[in-house]
DNA sequence: GTATATCGTGGAACGAGCCTACGATATCAC
DNA sequence: GTGATATCGTAGGCTCGTTCCACGATATAC
């Protein structure tokens, strides 16, 4: 038997039966956002897992649909990852044949990393995947609920970095 | 000279200036959450680090308040620590005399701990950091804005985890 | 009374973030 | 040109938080 969550069931009568986080914490947006950013990151982790893919490379292959030749450094600058971790991730793309790094011509010491035709169709894969994540997550909320937060979030997120703030991508695509 | 971020001014006219995230990303609640998430985490843990304390003995202090004879076990669900890692923090905070632990004499496994006067005068100068924090980082909302978010949080919380949801915990105390 | 489970604790293993160093290359000052 | 300085990709290391497993003490069930 491994150990369950056991609170709901094993507490004598006098004890609460489920143990709640605080009331103080609770009543903060700040904790829930650590939460929750928590949990989907967890969720989305785990179902990328299952599938045999990671998140990681979900998000590489979706920087280089947009802007096809990336540098490295421009790479992992547009997803905060470090510059050293995103090389093994590169790696792995590349051994199976969804990128292709290249020397830029103009500057040797550069790599020119290039979306292959393989690499497009994995993405539509692993884009399906987040969505159903996303989907998921967001069950308990209308269209319009989720269109009000991804608007809030969108503020804080453009006021911390002003890399999120541009051309109204308040609407989903 | 250190390296600075750079990209801004490094780069060559023909390139975009700031590198952006994906537009598919951002266009995503769950990656807003996400990123969101560890820069406020972030955030609370430089300025708890500044003042020579921590995120993590605020928020044990808090659930102590709420409920002075809590168990180990019951601390660490509550929060969603890992209990042998509760083991540490509560070693320092006893140390500090913050808190006490004393063995239930009805159930001698366990450990019962007590919010001491020390701990309590300690959790209100961290509050105060929390609280700092959590202005600074929802300053870009006005207060219908914070409302609306936390209660759209609290509905994506209480979908996960039904300890989240009970009684009416919308508005801030 | 014997078996099984839980409590607090310690320690090991793993992964990610972050920092430093290095060779190759480019750029700037002179 | 030549040398100083900076950046690119890469590799290695260190630190932490998280997870998992093992242990002694104790409690509960049969």
């Amino acid at each position: 038997m491994t150990a369950q969550p056991a609170s709901e069931i094993t507490l004598k009568p006098g004890h609460k039966p489920a143990v709640k986080p605080p009331y103080e914490l609770v009543c903060s947006p700040a904790y829930l956002l650590k939460r929750l950013g928590w949990a989907i990151k967890d969720a989305s982790m785990e179902a990328f897992e299952a599938a045999g893919e990671s998140p990681y490379h979900y998000s590489v292959l979706a920087v280089l649909e947009e802007s096809p030749r990336e540098t490295q450094a421009t790479i992992a600058d547009s997803l905060g990852y470090d510059r050293s971790w995103l090389v093994g991730l590169l790696d792995e793309l590349e051994e199976k044949g969804l990128i292709e790094r290249r020397r830029d011509p103009d500057d040797r010491r550069r790599h020119l990393v290039t979306l292959q035709p393989a690499g497009k169709k994995k993405l539509a894969e692993l884009r399906a995947i987040s969505k159903r994540v996303e989907e998921e997550f967001l069950a308990p909320l209308d269209a319009e609920q989720r269109a009000k937060l991804h608007q809030l979030l969108l503020e804080l997120a453009a006021h911390r970095d002003p890399r999120y703030a541009p051309a109204g991508a308040t609407r989903q695509p």
